[in-house]
DNA sequence: GAACCCATCGTTGTATACAATGGACACACC
DNA sequence: GGTGTGTCCATTGTATACAACGATGGGTTC
């Protein structure tokens, strides 16, 4: 019950340049220097340094030593090889949840789900993908795998990227939301290879069942 | 062909950081002041902040904000989720490496696996591990799946954590450098779902195929 | 006119100084 | 005696100052 309301500048330069270069306002390629940051946030650079060196972790910034940081693109290759990871760890997350993961993540799962439909009806964009990236990450937190959460955590961030720049259609992504629904029935229901299935078609938007078990 | 000498004080503190954890020079639980590390390593304490903060985010430093930093600490359950994902990963490298990608790592994978025999035989076991540690490394780059890479790549801080921690005799030990060169004749062979089964038992030492098809 | 070299400038990398918070100890109070 | 509280100190968080390297642009030479 501590005050978390002083988070460290470092912390919240960090939210923020994140915040902006997945919202798009910072665009792939563009450069960051450090002093023009400070001053865009009113601070020194030592907070700034920090914040970036994180984000490069996160593979959103690049950083070429002694010379300059710009934000991370990612290639149609990137893109694919992403997402075959991204298709891998959540079936992975739906082979270790049992009963109590699934108890204990249930009611988020399904709230998320809902929020996402919501957030699509009055046509919030912004909020769907953020819905629905929580409902994924609540999916993954439900196999109790801390390697496995810490580790999806970091390939989050090129995820949400990624999810902007596909630029899903209207039908595309409604078709998405839907299965969300459709996975937690079958989860329920103790269907797993179904369910890894559908991971499959629901991240590639086509269905093949590649890696699904003959 | 530039002269990669000049490698900044913050990488230099990083990677000697990173050994005396991994060897165990410094031990889960104990905490590391940044002055005393900038006094031990001769620099000033903005360095030993960058390599800290980077070694938490590969999870072998444990940072309490405001307060302390200290070597993290591997828990049992922590070390089966890790072996988890790590075979997961390592499974869905098999499963992408095709010929181009073999070709290009063979030599790489003999011969790292010829060295991991060769140090076995002189007793030199950091070699050992060092090298049965560049084998998996260059099975994942093999993928040629960049995400894939740069993931396993955050894993493997940790899996080397263990490696150390698990301490296996000289023949559980033996008996996991031979299977390096039978994968690789599964590899060559084409023979992933068999090759995908070794990994999970080289990982969790016992024959299990949980995960393999049927 | 093009290529190479050199100097300058801007940016990053590092050191140091200062501010602010958390922890430990001692003391008082219950 | 145990618990709560207040002060002090050690350590972190941030700002600023300085050093060193890389990039850019102009001048010289072929």
């Amino acid at each position: 019950m501590k005050k978390c309301i002083h988070n460290s500048l470092s912390d919240q330069v960090y939210t923020m340049l994140k915040e902006q270069i997945l919202s798009g306002q910072l665009k792939g390629g563009m450069k960051i220097p450090e002093e023009s940051l400070a001053e865009q946030f009113g601070v020194s650079r030592t907070p700034i340094r920090e914040a970036v060196r994180r984000l490069s972790e996160y593979g959103l910034v690049t950083i070429k030593p002694r010379s300059y940081a710009s934000v991370s693109t990612i290639t149609e290759k990137e893109a694919e090889d992403i997402a075959r990871v991204r298709v891998t760890l959540e079936q992975l997350a739906v082979d270790s949840i049992d009963e109590a993961g699934y108890l204990a993540h249930v009611k988020e799962l399904s709230r998320f789900a809902a929020d996402c439909q919501y957030a699509m009806g009055i046509g919030d964009r912004a909020s769907v993908f953020e819905q629905d990236n929580l409902f994924h990450l609540a999916l993954i937190k439900a196999s109790r795998n801390s390697a496995l959460i810490s580790l999806y955590e970091r390939l989050d961030a090129k995820i949400q990227q990624l999810r902007i720049a596909q630029n899903l259609n209207e039908h595309e992504l409604s078709l998405c939301l839907a299965q969300h629904g459709e996975m937690m029935n079958l989860l329920k229901g103790g269907e797993k290879e179904r369910c890894k299935a559908l991971i499959h078609e629901h991240v590639f938007h086509r269905s093949i069942d590649l890696g699904a078990p003959r």
